[in-house]
Formats: structure tokens, C-alpha cells, sequence
DNA sequence: GTCTATAACTCGATAGAC
DNA sequence: GTCTATCGAGTTATAGAC
């Protein structure tokens, strides 16, 4: 591991990064990186060979940033409830900083399932993630949910669609003469709690 | 309207379906649409003059088939609550039938906002939708809810993106030894159903 | 390490025969 | 309407000078 990247590769790798959270894989320009970089298409190559190499290091440390936030999972000065509720408000803090982050790794995770397995292997071995925490806790009696894998995905879907599909939500909340803005998303942060809380104490 | 496309037509047409739901406007090549058709690429420019007029053929009657779910909005036979619940059924096995449409029309709808928009208007004009139905009945005291929006966008998040995002939650099931298969989706569209309820009840 | 110049290739589009 | 052949723009990748 490496403390200090050399200037250039770490300037590559951030324009990298920029370009193929907007574009993807395929719709993004090697030039366009070069430029952003301040540098030529030429030592894009030299640095790191080719696009997918380049691309693969970038789609590597999103996931390696996604899953960070799974960290809450094993914090012991949490409660199971309280771990639960804070990973939502991780995830929500974490897309509503990162936009483009969902829709970048579920297209690219769509389009190549295989190198995603591998790469969540790698990122995850020993880290309790939540839906091994919630068959965990449901094993051990803490939770009595009716379902803990409909749970996860109820769970997961609340947090990351609303940021998939904000340009949709936002065009048909104008026809409507009403809007989905940064309160909204105040209003959604509560109305998820809510639904933990009282999926949680089914029990 | 015409009732028989011709063979030709209607061949290319279906290629490029295929074609475009799996790899998108940039992603799809005039070459394989051809070769899924059975015909040549000369042919694909002489009917739809280009690509992208092409993809707009596409793109164009996945929207309606998407937006004709809405009808149930306007079903006088069925009280409101009915409705909700109704329309919930409709996506989830329209997205059963058709799983890679989620993706879709939200990749296109992300690339290209505008296009959309326009569209949107065409097949909207009139009907009812869900989000301008539940502001309805929240104005008439029908219902009452927290916030419509809201609850708009949760109920729409819980019903696609399971779809969506199905390569993720396939492989984090097997992960930890269970799964994630028609049997959870049939639990997933009760689970739904209760928090419909629970979510229209709070008046 | 960094640059310029260009090779090699992919792909949408068109010309023109049948 | 359908085909073969080919053009030309756009992109990744490399050769070679500095």
C-alpha cells in the first residue's frame, strides 16, 4: 500500500473516476480522461495499459467506498436497532453525496456479474454485512422478522432507488405542481426509520 | 395504425428490442440487430434511416407499455385503496414479464432527460397516475398521508428495484446461504401489500 | 515520464447493382 | 426491397523522439 500516489497516476485515476461515474464503461472517452487529467491519451496507457485496466480500478475502489459503510454493522457500542438505523442513514448520507454512485454499480454490476463476485469476495471476507447481521440476529432470537431477506431488500430498495431514479421522480413530480428536492429527502430519511422501527418490533 | 407490419419490419423491430433492452442506445451494435433479424445492415437504415431514429421506435412503445399499468388509476369499479393495491400488482408482474425494462428505461431516461420528457407527455396526456391520483385523494380527505411524494416514491422504489438490482441481491443471498428466487418475490408483494395498508390506514 | 504522430480497428452510414 | 462492397468518422492503442 502506497502513502503517496505519484501526482500524475493519482490525477488519472481522479479523472478516471469522474468520467466513468457519468459515462460508464462504454460511453466513456479515453481522451476526454486524458483532458481532465491535464495530461495526453498516451500516458493514460502507460500508466495503466488499457481502459478496462483503468476502468477496473476505478469500479474497484466505488465498491470498496459502498460496502465501507457496512463498518456500522460491527459496532459494539450499538444495539442491533441502533446499528440498523444508522447503516440507512450511512447509505442515504453516502448517495446523496455520491449521486451517480447507485446507478454507476448497478449498471456495471449487470454487465459484468462475474468480476463483481469476485471483487465483493475481496472486499468483504470477516466483515459482517446486513444481511448476514439480520439472519444473525434473527437466529439468535433478537429480531422475529417474517422475513429477513424481503427485509434486506424492502430495506435496501427504500435507500438507493429514490437516488437511481431521481431524474424520473423529479419529471413527474413537476407535472404534477410538486417537487422532489432535499426535503423530501428529510421527509424520506424519517419515513425509512419508521419502517425499520416498526418491521423491528413485529417481534 | 397499420394492422400488419410488414414481416421485415416488424423482424427488425423485435431484434433491435432485444438488442437495445440489454445494452442501450451506445451499447447496442446495427450489426447484431441485423444478424438477430436475419437480414443485413443496409436493410436496418433503409427502413429507420438510423440508429437512433431506431431506438426511438424502441424506446418509444416500452414507455407506453410501462405507462399503460397506470389505467387501473381510473378503474371505477375499484375503490381507491383497491387501486393502490392493484397498481402495485401490475408493476411487479410487469417487471416479472419484462425485468430487464427497469434498467432500461431508467439508463435512457438518465442519458437523455429531455427526450423523455416529451414522451412522457405524449402518453400521459389526461390519464391519471399514481402520484397525481394519491395528491387527489389526499386533497379530497380520502386518504391521509404523511406525505404523498413520499410515500410515492417508496412504494415505486420497493416494486423496481428488486428488479433492477437483482444480479446484487442474487449474489449477496448466496453469499449467505439463502436465496433469492420467485418464492421471496411472492413474500416481497405481501410484504408490499402490508406496508400499502399500513401507510393508508394511518388516517 | 511525457510528448507527437499515426497505426489499427470498430461501427454507422451510403453507393450502386440486382 | 434486398444485397455486397466500401467509405469515413471516431477511438483505442502503440511507435518512437525527447
Amino acid at each position: 500500500m502506497k502513502l503517496i500516489d505519484s501526482s500524475t497516476e493519482h490525477k488519472i485515476l481522479e479523472a478516471a473516476k469522474t468520467e466513468f461515474l457519468e459515462f460508464g464503461l462504454y460511453g466513456a472517452r479515453m481522451q476526454n480522461i486524458a483532458n481532465r487529467a491535464g495530461i495526453n491519451k498516451a500516458l493514460l496507457h502507460y500508466y495503466f495499459r488499457n481502459k478496462e485496466k483503468l476502468f477496473d480500478k476505478v469500479f474497484e475502489s466505488a465498491l470498496e467506498r459502498y460496502f465501507s459503510n457496512m463498518d456500522i454493522m460491527s459496532d459494539d457500542r450499538l444495539d442491533f436497532k441502533e446499528r440498523v438505523h444508522g447503516l440507512a442513514d450511512r447509505f442515504l448520507d453516502f448517495l446523496n453525496e455520491y449521486p451517480q454512485m447507485a446507478l454507476f454499480l448497478i449498471k456495471e454490476v449487470s454487465a459484468n456479474q462475474i468480476l463483481f463476485i469476485e471483487k465483493v469476495d475481496k472486499n468483504l471476507r470477516g466483515n459482517k454485512t446486513l444481511l448476514s447481521a439480520l439472519l444473525d440476529a434473527q437466529q439468535k432470537g433478537v429480531v422475529s422478522l417474517e422475513n429477513p431477506m424481503v427485509f434486506f431488500v424492502q430495506l435496501i430498495s427504500m435507500c438507493t432507488y429514490p437516488f437511481v431514479a431521481k431524474p424520473l421522480f423529479t419529471v413527474i413530480a413537476e407535472r404534477n405542481e410538486t417537487s422532489w428536492n432535499s426535503d423530501s429527502l428529510t421527509e424520506l430519511r424519517a419515513s425509512i426509520h419508521s419502517f425499520i422501527d416498526h418491521q423491528l418490533n413485529l417481534a
